[in-house]
DNA sequence: ATTAATAATAGTAATAATTCCTGTTATTAG
DNA sequence: CTAATAACAGGAATTATTACTATTATTAAT
């Protein structure tokens, strides 16, 4: 039985406040301003809530830590591999039309399960994510000055 | 200046010899078999040496751990959310066509970058890849049998 | 073949991210 | 108001990975 908790609705709004794709520990500086003796462990585990709830999404970029998205349509990633930065790619996420109209018809909960079709597979895939790695607009400018 | 090791042969051979994206620990578990005295620490340092020169290639699958992959074209990935099996998605990796003739015409190694379009965004993209999650063939049997 | 330079190693310690545990507090149903 | 318990803070434990250091192995040059 959820219970409500203030703490879990300060989670709630630093993630739905940034779209930096923030990691737990991020997450935990925002809220400690207003709630200054909160704990790491409270954070992580509303974060995990959230995503189990379908009211965020854990977004894996390799950088060695969870990041979360408020946004749990199905969309991909982007990681600077100069400055870290995590974005959005804009647009539809690529795909086969297959596969795309599967994912836009499917939940967007994460807990609900939704097949897509792919060719030659036999199991059952239940979510999809493309990461690209690069550089950002920024750091590319950058570079090409120096 | 690169040194030959036999570690590192020994290490090469583990990871071509398997296609189950195995992590570090699995690596470090098959290859002291014939060298018992071989550290955790040079497992790691030799699989990211592999990686940098284009042998071996990390694979992001949000299970918590870096596994590797000695197919270093690319290709896209799945992990059973059952039983934690990682593979390979058979055929072409979808996208459109643009991306995909850009990853085709581009070097093999991750060492040298090269342009993929994506439409509306700035950056320079090095790297894609899809990761899918669900049930593999076998656990979805399983399932549907209970 | 010896030697000198140094890359690589084993073993261990340190770090970083995340999870787990425990006694206390806050929320909710009755 | 009270009992039941979800959620909490604080800290300890765990896990994956990296860093350090003294020793060993490989290579290039004598």
């Amino acid at each position: 039985m959820l219970k409500h908790s203030k703490q879990r609705e300060a989670i709630r709004l630093a993630i739905q406040g940034r779209s930096d794709h923030p990691t737990a520990d991020t997450v935990y500086q925002e809220v400690r301003e207003s709630f200054p003796h909160i704990s790491l462990g409270t954070v992580y585990r509303n974060l995990s809530l959230l995503c189990e709830i379908g009211e965020a999404q854990k977004v894996v970029t390799g950088d060695g830590r969870e990041r979360f998205d408020w946004n749990v349509r199905p969309h991909d990633h982007f990681r600077c591999t100069n400055c870290g930065r995590v974005m959005d790619m804009p647009g539809e996420a690529p795909g086969d039309g297959q596969a795309a109209e599967s994912f836009k018809d499917g939940a967007a909960s994460q807990k609900e399960a939704f097949a897509l079709h792919y060719p030659g597979f036999e199991g059952r895939i239940d979510t999809q994510s493309t990461l690209y790695t690069g550089l950002c607009a920024d750091c590319l400018s950058k570079e090409t000055m120096s």
